[in-house]
DNA sequence: TCTGGGGTCCTAGGACCC
DNA sequence: TCTGGGGTCCTAGGACCC
């Protein structure tokens, strides 16, 4: 928690069904669904005037049929649109400050403390958080947003979520608990219907209850991570950075089937086609992992994985789809299933090949010049802890490194991001094992000894 | 015609290693 | 017939988020 008002939320109001109601003026002001319209589909969003009738997101839409009149829109979603607004109000977050982290299509925190010459007052920062609705609004052609600002990102997103839709709340530094104590336990994140339920059986329904018990209550309660968390939260104690770009730690595509299949020649295509674009995305981004999983969900909903590790990172399609085959075969597809899902996990930098690198390389933050390959290496290499050596198919940054030279070593390529905790994320180089930055070294044996 | 799709993080047990 | 203590990796499942 900061002494200032430096971190913003922003949450875009009823996004999808926004986004519509923009460009189909005929929808506004009328109740708009948007989301899986066919026998099994949810509601993603319900714009406001649909909400009115009792329409939710993660509701099925047949449910929603229901509730909604005549005249209700259900739509089936138009993504590119939705992504093409969301990047024009992503660019103008990077233009408050460099330091922006999408947490979804329609969410994002942005750090003003990382930019220079604001005024991080409470009248600073309100201003700028008007200014930046109204330009939103102007360059998304209506498209309304809820912003946050406080101390923490605890702060700005329960700030974000209190003035519903078109808000504007500044939390004051030092009054978080008065905001916080009174709200029911649900508006922390991570406090799902499951903790929720545990929380109330004890006796805890708000934020202030949650306060009063102790931690080793919190952890025997929900256990270790989840109690420390809320422990921390309900103090409104959270030093959570905003992180631009986090690294992708697994792709999938899953699919309902409008009605349950049974047969295994069926089932079998479906899993080459999923695999087909789990293993694009993939090469699209220049990746590769080593954990196929499967994913099912039988007739009766329930739900199962089957996983398999790879010797190596594959971004083969084929690959993909034959270890998933013999997942399901393993798995067996007895009275039917109404899910399937294909995911790589364990993912690296694009590994090609039998390359292997081994050496190290000099990280800077970016701000200095770039660094001379030819640069001498040191006869020593300081002391990094063991967890902070990187090996090639890692991503390195500064931040998690600290400047100077690191060892590395393993199959593939290395990326270096040349970026700092302050600084804007710089150039991305992607280095091969004969780059002259990249010299041969000897690291040591870190394994550790018996 | 109840219950999507794409993710993240955590836990826990067993194998395996030194 | 005493039998440790860590580590990491793999697998499976659960909770949660948007």
């Amino acid at each position: 928690m900061r002494g200032i008002p430096s971190i913003l939320h922003l949450d875009l109001d009823a996004f999808f069904a926004a986004v519509e109601q923009r460009d189909k003026p005929s929808l506004r002001g009328r109740p708009v669904v948007v989301g899986g319209v066919g026998g099994r589909g949810v509601v993603a969003t319900a714009s406001y005037e649909a909400r009115a009738y009792g329409a939710r997101s993660a509701m099925s839409t047949a449910e929603a049929r229901r509730r909604c009149p005549s005249g209700t829109a259900f739509l089936g979603g138009r993504f590119a649109a939705y992504r093409r607004t969301s990047d024009v109000v992503m660019g103008l977050l990077r233009e408050v400050s460099p330091l922006v982290e999408p947490v979804s299509i329609d969410e994002a925190y942005v750090d003003l403390a990382a930019a220079d010459g604001l005024d991080l007052s409470l009248d600073g920062v309100s201003a700028l958080a008007r200014d930046l609705k109204e330009r939103i609004a102007e360059a998304t052609g209506g498209v309304t947003g809820s912003v946050g600002i406080g101390s923490s990102k605890l702060m700005a997103k329960i700030g974000s979520d209190l003035q519903k839709p078109d808000g504007l709340v500044v939390v004051a530094p030092g009054r978080e608990l008065e905001v916080l104590h009174p709200l029911p336990v649900t508006r922390l994140g991570g406090v799902g219907p499951a903790t929720a339920e545990r929380l109330h059986q004890v006796g805890v329904k708000t934020v202030g209850d949650l306060a009063a018990r102790s931690l080793t209550d919190l952890v025997a309660l929900v256990g270790r991570a989840h109690g420390a968390g809320l422990h921390a939260l309900a103090r409104a104690d959270d030093d959570r950075a905003v992180v631009p770009d986090r690294d992708v730690k697994s792709v999938s595509h899953e699919e309902t089937f409008e009605r349950d299949l049974t047969d295994v020649a069926v089932l079998n295509r479906e899993i080459d086609s999923m695999a087909t674009r789990v293993g694009e995305r993939l090469r699209k981004g220049a990746i590769s992992g080593r954990t196929v999983t499967l994913k099912l969900r039988r007739y009766d909903f329930t739900t199962l994985t089957r996983s398999q590790t790879l010797p190596q990172p594959t971004d083969d399609s084929r690959l993909i789809a034959s270890t998933a085959r013999r997942l399901l075969a393993e798995a067996g597809t007895g009275g039917g299933l109404r899910l399937l899902g294909v995911g790589v996990s364990g993912l690296s930098v694009y590994a090609q090949g039998d390359l292997f690198a081994e050496g190290h390389v000099e990280v800077d933050d970016g701000t200095g010049p770039e660094p001379e390959p030819e640069a001498a290496v040191p006869e020593e290499a300081p002391a990094l802890p063991v967890e902070k050596r990187w090996w090639p198919g890692q991503d390195v940054r500064h931040e998690e490194l600290g400047p100077g030279w690191v060892w590395g070593r393993g199959l593939g390529r290395v990326t270096v991001r040349f970026e700092g905790p302050r600084t804007p994320p710089g150039p991305v180089r992607t280095l091969s094992a004969d780059d002259p930055a990249l010299q041969p070294a000897d690291p040591p044996d870190w394994r550790p000894e018996g």
